[in-house]
DNA sequence: GAGCACTGC
């Protein structure tokens, strides 16, 4: 029997009240978050002081101006009969195709499938109908590119809406309603795309173009705004480290020189490293593409910033340490490991020649404590507010305060530059623009009930209607990508061939690695990728070939709360940041398009302008041994740019209270010191320390690194969930529970000889092998031991336990972790004898604490280990 | 009958 076991009504009800509570606890004591509110609201004037102004400009237009629109509209008139003349042509096949079928019909199914194909059918009549008013904007493709936007081109598309207007209301059935809503939303933009999910047809709208070129400048121009204008060419130095080197060489090296020279960096060369000179710190906002990963540190090399000690560049991914570093080695035509290198978990790729260093910020922060061999300390993608760059920056910033000639790069998007550079002491910010192609962005007319429907209607429409270009679906998880799937499958099946092919690649990151290659495949011609992904493509991977991006707006987000020290993982809205981050992954490989499935009132309303960063909704006991590994005793004045919760900080502090890692004064014991080592949530290394005294390190390690590796052990696709199911309760056997139970997997895994072959058949994810690099980074010297106590050490780090009243099921249970999803869940789970507590964890437990065993106090239950 | 976004050391 498997013991994962729900939380009564009761006990949940309590969860919820308290998690409320905390909500808004949390809400109140966000000083900065005051601060975040003010930022978003003066952007908000700044764009209403825009739209006057323009609004005058648009009073006064001159004859000249005049005749422009008029061009304009010749040409906008030309655009769109072609795109009629494409659309004309499907609509006709279509038409002849249901007609000859129309014919052919027999039973009722076929009836009831031709009935859907009309409806189709005639989704793509009327869009071609409402065509017309579509009155694409496109971005000027000029805002990043030259020394300034071309006034002139946005300028045509804000007056696009002097077209014809009467014409216009006439063809737009929804003219009536959208000056209605003009009045009612003053603050909408951008031209809007109407879904009607229940109906199943889709419609174009026209919108006010002049609010679209607002909304323009209200993403892009502040941008520009820190852009330097004027700009300085530098004469590249070259550089002369290798001339022994052969001629094919020399020319692969010459072709990427030129190559470095046409990045938008290259013209801020000599400006940026006049900064570096001038300041300490900078914060350096570079748009993807602009270069500033790779080139930056190359620069401050050639400015001789290496013959002082190694310049690091941080990243928040190994792949992108990784991939940068082999990149940046063939530009400087060194070999990877050398002069260039990376440092990441299990794989150190450097030597003592190395000067620049790529590395994942986690590795920085365990290294030196005082950076003592770097010139130059880069911390890249500092925006995405991982909790080892939150750390490093107060680290950093510390550091920066005693070694006054260590320079200091921030990298960050856009949007919270100020933010960082005002915790920087008020460092410069040095604006670099992208390199990436216009993003058309559209909004649904009203808030979408469904976001699901509403993405498979979009995903249809677009695949019926727009050119070429595969599409990109963000959705929150396993769950719902395979819902889509399947809906997607069955609804282009009843199409048959009046379709093109329809290409469906699920992307996430428990999908196992081989499925997970079909995202990378190029789409056969005339056929249409859609890739449905979680988060996982908001950053970490990118997928070529994107030209279409549906945004629903929502993803799951973690949260903690310190007080039931539950987790939860729930679907929330996005961020600003993130949209536009989302919006992005469309314009890479050329001119996109990013269909939200909200309205434009809600992106600028509704929307958290950033994430919350991470360290304001995590448990923090790994933060806190860290911490205090690093000598940072002071931890409720430590200098994080966004303090988390006191109350997360005290949990933590008590949870290394409880697992000895702390003494009763706050300071780090011996085996808190030994704990510090393991890369791990301090309950499982407490877990492989304590193990050692039981005799059981074996067993406990393989546990452990199971543990950590979490739930993409096992694999349980949609379609084969009960045989998945099946085979993992064979793992239970004997009623052991959820830990036993995983080594059971890994015993069994190890009897194979690790064959693949064998976590095929039983579900398990190949991962596996990431465990084995674990087990083997754990290995304390072995001790052979009880298989018996393992059982009895979880309970040790894990402290906390729920009984569960109204079952004859166990009454005393470890857990690994406390997660709320759709319901309370605790994750892995195992039976235990209160006794046990007070005999591991005397310290912790007192007899009094587990003394109901028998009687009948069931309401009291919870709470007394809770805190 | 049910739960598992994403990183990283």
């Amino acid at each position: 029997m498997r013991m994962t076991t729900m939380l009564t009504t009761k006990h949940r009800r309590v969860e919820r009240a308290q998690q409320s509570h905390h909500l808004r606890v949390g809400s109140i004591s966000g000083g900065k978050q005051t601060k975040m509110e003010k930022v978003a609201k003066d952007s908000g004037r700044n764009v209403r002081r825009r739209t006057e102004e323009e609004d005058e400009e648009d009073h006064d237009n001159s004859d000249e101006e005049k005749e422009r629109i008029r061009d304009q509209q010749a040409r906008a008139q030309l655009e769109k009969n072609m795109r009629e003349k494409d659309a004309g042509n499907t609509r006709k096949l279509m038409e002849r195709q249901l007609s000859k079928e129309e014919q052919g019909c027999e039973t009722e199914a076929e009836e009831k499938e031709l009935r859907y194909k009309k409806k189709i059918f005639d989704l793509v009549k009327e869009h071609v109908v409402s065509a017309d008013d579509v009155g694409e904007y496109k971005m000027p493709e000029a805002y990043d590119m030259g020394e300034n936007v071309n006034q002139e081109k946005r300028f045509s598309v804000a007056m696009q809406r002097y077209k014809d207007p009467e014409a216009k209301d006439k063809m737009n059935p929804f003219a009536e309603q959208e000056a209605w809503e003009e009045h009612q939303i003053e603050t909408d933009m951008e031209q809007n795309y109407v879904l009607v999910p229940g109906k199943s047809k889709l419609q174009f709208g026209s919108k006010d173009m002049k609010r679209t070129s607002d909304d323009y400048q209200y993403v892009f121009e502040d941008s520009i705004d820190f852009v330097k204008s004027s700009v300085i060419e530098g004469t590249q130095p070259e550089d002369d480290s290798d001339q022994e080197d052969i001629d094919a060489k020399d020319i692969l090296k010459r072709e990427l020189q030129d190559e470095r020279k046409t990045l938008p960096i290259y013209k801020f060369r000599d400006e940026l490293l006049k900064a570096v000179e001038e300041y300490q710190v900078i914060v350096i906002v570079g748009e993807t593409g602009s270069g500033k990963t790779t080139q930056i540190p190359q620069y401050l090399h050639e400015a001789g910033y290496t013959a002082k000690g190694k310049v690091a560049c941080t990243q928040p991914r190994r792949v992108a340490a990784m991939s940068v570093a082999a990149r940046v080695s063939q530009e400087m035509g060194v070999k990877l490991g050398h002069e260039v290198g990376y440092s990441i978990r299990f794989e150190d790729c450097t030597s003592e020649k190395t000067i620049i260093k790529y590395m994942t910020d986690g590795m920085l922060l365990l290294g030196e404590p005082d950076l003592a061999s770097y010139s130059v300390v880069m911390v890249d993608e500092a925006h995405e507010r991982t909790l080892s760059t939150d750390i490093l920056f107060g680290l950093v910033k510390d550091i920066s305060r005693f070694r006054p000639d260590l320079k200091l790069l921030i990298s960050s998007a856009t949007l919270d530059a100020e933010k960082f550079s005002d915790y920087f002491d008020s460092a410069p910010i040095f604006k670099i623009p992208g390199r990436r192609y216009p993003v058309e962005i559209h909004y649904t007319k009203a808030p979408e009930a469904d976001y699901i429907d509403a993405a498979i209607v979009t995903v249809l429409q677009i695949h019926v209607t727009q050119p070429p270009g595969d599409i990109l679906v963000f959705l929150t998880g396993q769950e719902e990508i395979e819902t889509v799937d399947e809906i997607l499958k069955h609804r282009t099946r009843g199409l048959g061939t009046k379709i093109s092919e329809l290409i469906i690649c699920p992307i996430y990151a428990n999908l196992p690695t081989e499925l997970q290659a079909k995202i990378f495949e190029p789409t056969p011609e005339g056929a249409r990728k859609v890739v449905l992904a979680t988060n996982i493509a908001e950053t970490s991977l990118t997928i070529d070939g994107i030209k279409y991006v549906i945004d629903p707006g929502f993803c799951k987000i973690k949260s903690y709360n310190p007080r039931t020290g539950m987790e939860s993982l729930l679907i929330n809205p996005i961020s600003k940041a993130s949209a536009n981050q989302r919006a992005g992954r469309s314009g890479r490989t050329g001119p996109g398009k990013c269909f939200r499935l909200y309205t434009s009132y809600n992106y600028m309303h509704d929307l958290e302008d950033n994430t919350v960063p991470e360290i304001q909704r995590t448990n923090l006991a790994n933060v806190v041994l860290t911490l205090k590994s690093l000598g940072i005793h002071d931890l409720v004045n430590f200098d994080f740019m966004d303090p988390p919760p006191s109350e997360a900080l005290l949990k933590a502090l008590e949870q290394l209270f409880a697992l000895s890692a702390l003494n009763s004064c706050g300071e780090l014991t011996k085996t808190g010191r030994r704990m510090a080592e393991f890369p791990l949530d301090p309950m499982l290394s407490k877990m492989i320390v304590a193990s050692e005294k039981y005799k059981c390190s074996d067993e406990v390690i393989s546990i452990a690194s199971m543990l950590s590796i979490g739930n993409s052990i096992f694999y349980r696709p949609k379609d084969k969930q009960v045989h998945a199911d099946n085979a993992r309760l064979n793992f239970h056997t004997g009623n052991v529970g959820d830990h036993i139970a995983l080594r059971n997997v890994y015993n069994s895994w190890k009897e194979t000889d690790y064959s693949t072959q064998w976590c095929y058949e039983n579900y398990i994810q190949l991962s596996l092998e990431n465990i084995l690099r674990l087990v083997d980074l754990f290995a304390v010297p072995k001790k052979s031991g009880f298989f018996h106590h393992s059982a009895r050490l979880q309970r040790d780090g894990t402290y906390k336990t729920v009984k569960n009243p109204q079952t004859i099921r166990p009454r005393w249970i470890v857990y690994h972790e406390l997660v709320l999803t759709t319901k309370e869940f605790m994750r892995q789970v195992t039976e235990l004898k209160p006794e046990w507590l007070v005999e591991i964890a005397p310290h912790y437990y007192q007899l009094k604490d587990v003394d109901d065993t028998g009687t009948k106090k069931l309401p009291k239950g919870q709470g007394k280990a809770a805190l």
